[in-house]
DNA sequence: ATTATCTATAGATCTATAGATAATGC
DNA sequence: ATTATCTATAGATCTATAGATAATGC
């Protein structure tokens, strides 16, 4: 899965436009918020020639799919690398939450394809779905959640998850900050945090952002 | 707001024709996930010449945005109908929950489109956000939720319900009742209703169908 | 020699309109 | 007479490919 350093400069000149290809699709899959792009769009957008579209990908289709794939897993890695220090479980959600909302101001990008793509990937294995599903487990074992299936948690959080980001967009007139401990806590209540500690989790200061 | 009643043929007609492309939109709305079909499509599947799309419509998109609307209407309609009857704020969320489940299987269009569309219409006016509004409100009045502003309490639970939207489709295989109780189960919670009463409600008999 | 990329283009598809036709109001 | 609808089509746009060009491996 990881993607191995290509060892020849033919590689590396291919690994490139297609990289460039799927950089192109996400810019205006964010700009658009659908696929609406022409391929002859999306290869001048990457400044590659039309042809070599179809030397790395069959359709359209596939690429916004691998362009996705792509935004998901950059937007895991941000947020799993800011809260690596955090051990308990109802924290990282509601860090989760909170960097999200963050997010929607530094990488807005992103936060548009999760915004109109999100719903249907709560339960892939790429983005972050799985560390979340590792969080839930880890804290119904140690009582710090009620026991439930975790496909129903998955399914709780990410969609309040995907609604803040909604939010976000949709309201740039609210604080971000508010809206995001607002919907954390809530969130921990459902997962069955009692009420006053869901409240002093979601509103404890975050730790300071790695550099 | 209200539809009035044709006072003439004419009027008629005209208004069977708009209707005919409407119905056709949803149609292709929910089968292709997008509004990608051509209007030339459209206007073949409302058994219309394609010159009177024009006399309606000035783009795809403001026709896709009316049979949205459309959608969302009955869908309002279909569930307000079915809860006529319950006045306890904490039964009508989670009669909701259990019977969007059940439209998956009875209303499969209008899922579709809610499960693509839904997202973007959480705070809207039209839908079910308003009755959602409206019963989250009341069941703070009378004490049955915790306090909270109305908007964050309407984004968890849209988060929620159309994260169930999206889970009776893509996993069929699950059990849609369990899944929805489960789900309201755990949104009333993040109302603030206690565990053992949330279990209680969600898992309740639901009122027999209305006709 | 091999492979990716680029340019040019054929053919398909789509949008939007003009002008003809049919239905109704008064 | 008026208005909605329908048919036919011009022009724009888009997809996909064929063949030429450029870069690299061995």
């Amino acid at each position: 899965m990881s993607s191995v350093r290509p060892s020849n400069r033919f590689e590396r000149r291919r690994a490139e436009t297609r990289r460039a290809l799927i950089c192109a699709a996400r810019e205006l899959l964010a700009e658009a918020g659908d696929a609406s792009a022409s391929i002859q769009a999306i290869a001048d957008r990457a400044d590659v020639g039309l042809g070599s579209f179809y030397n790395h990908f069959e359709s359209k289709a596939e690429l916004f799919d691998a362009a996705v794939a792509d935004a998901l897993k950059e937007f895991g890695q941000v947020i799993d690398e800011q809260l690596a220090g955090t051990e308990d479980p109802a924290e990282l959600m509601a860090g989760g939450f909170r960097l999200v909302a963050r997010m929607a101001d530094s990488h807005p990008e992103l936060m548009c394809i999760l915004r109109h793509r999100g719903l249907s990937q709560i339960h892939s294995d790429r983005g972050l779905a799985p560390s979340v599903r590792r969080d839930v487990q880890r804290g119904i074992e140690a009582g710090r959640f009620a026991p439930i299936d975790p496909i129903y948690a998955l399914s709780g959080t990410g969609g309040a998850l995907l609604s803040l980001v909604e939010l976000r967009f949709s309201r740039p007139d609210l604080d971000g900050e508010e809206a995001a401990s607002n919907l954390a806590e809530i969130t921990l209540r459902m997962l069955g945090v009692p009420l006053e500690e869901a409240h002093e989790v979601a509103w404890r200061p975050l730790p300071a952002p790695r550099n």
